[in-house]
DNA sequence: GTCTATAGTCGGATAGAC
DNA sequence: GTCTATCCGACTATAGAC
């Protein structure tokens, strides 16, 4: 079985996630998306029961991608975090932001990030499933590496914020895109760019858990 | 003159600002936004011209708001930054940041970042009044102390980088703010809770900043 | 499963009363 | 300046042909 043509279901999957990431859940109109797909707005109510249901399945979808883009970064993230000691967790935690800035730079995340930050800033019933299935994980990974690299001096709230932060400094390269184009003068961010993201980002990401280690009484 | 009741055009951009924010500029109603502010849908003709008028005016209207909030934190960072030396700059651009901050925590940017990030994804005509009015001003004022504290060893680029990464710290706890309430477990975020960002982020700017100087050769 | 046709609601713009 | 009344197009949902 060839995978050529793609399903109506799966055509209708990518532009909903698209338009209403563009537009917003009322915003966005079935018609559009229907028309978009090459089908009939009726499919929408048959597969997916109405406009709401292919909502959330558009979250659902979205979840996959990004778990499915995660997958290679996180088990290289985990495999180095199986080592005993602080340099494996600092090593293991580097794979991680890695990871995130690369799914940050790509541009296949434009579409996901529209839809996932208006979730993020106006939370429905989506937010959780996008929490549960992508957030949760990261956030859990990252605080507990964090925590072995900072030892007793470092509290679970202070992690979590420090995880926070530190992925915040990849966020900005997507979340703020339309910004970052501007001060660069960048038209696009392609594997030249990434790469100077990237530079940035661990050299920051270092010099913060060098400070943490440096903590010690 | 009193200001106590609000002219009706202030009250419609500021309903059409939670409202654009919300929906967007195709998914918001005029007939709603009309209703919220207790007027006539018609009144949005007359003052503004129409609704993309009124979007155009909400955009000018969150900038010069974030600009009042910022009047303070930029001139004390301008005066501290008119001292000579690498030590004057790091304390000019920790004051930046720290008025970042607090508009990234207080919960009278929640609609402003609505709105704002909407742009940053999807830019129209009114990003570039956000640019031109807000972002281009504290990416160039940041610039340039990193160039300041990194002297010869960093060049424009890499300092544009890195100021958009140091805010993308901040950024995160506005813009991701529902996985940032879940994560921590907090309900909102307040004075401990802003403390407590206050000093993640200063510490790892600090730390930053350190590893910049350090990198003298 | 996918389509067309239809019903009922709500959208923005505009004209005109006051 | 602010309101009401009206026009017409676009929306979601649903019924039913094939």
């Amino acid at each position: 079985m060839s995978t050529r043509p793609p399903a109506i279901d799966d055509r209708l999957l990518n532009t909903a996630v698209d338009q209403f990431g563009r537009f917003g859940l009322e915003g966005a109109s079935t018609r559009a998306i229907a028309a978009a797909a090459g089908t009939a707005m009726s499919s929408i109510t048959y597969h997916f029961g109405g406009k709401e249901g292919l909502y959330l399945a558009a979250a659902r979808h979205i979840a996959a991608c990004i778990r499915e883009r995660l997958r290679e970064p996180v088990s290289r993230s985990s495999a180095l975090a199986a080592a005993d000691g602080i340099d494996a967790a600092i090593d293991a935690l580097m794979a991680t932001v890695d990871g995130f800035i690369g799914i940050m730079t790509a541009s296949e995340s434009a579409p996901w990030a529209r839809f996932m930050v208006r979730e993020q800033m106006a939370p429905t019933a989506a937010f959780d499933i996008l929490y549960a299935e992508v957030m949760e994980g990261m956030a859990r990974h990252a605080t507990s590496l964090l925590m072995r690299i900072g030892g007793d001096r470092l509290g679970e709230q202070e992690a979590r914020l420090k995880a926070l932060a530190i992925f915040g400094q990849a966020l900005v390269f997507r979340v703020a895109r339309a910004t970052v184009l501007r001060t660069t003068g960048w038209t696009d961010i392609t594997a030249p760019e990434t790469a100077a993201i990237r530079a940035t980002v661990r050299s920051h990401t270092i010099a913060i858990l060098e400070s943490i280690r440096g903590d010690r009484p």
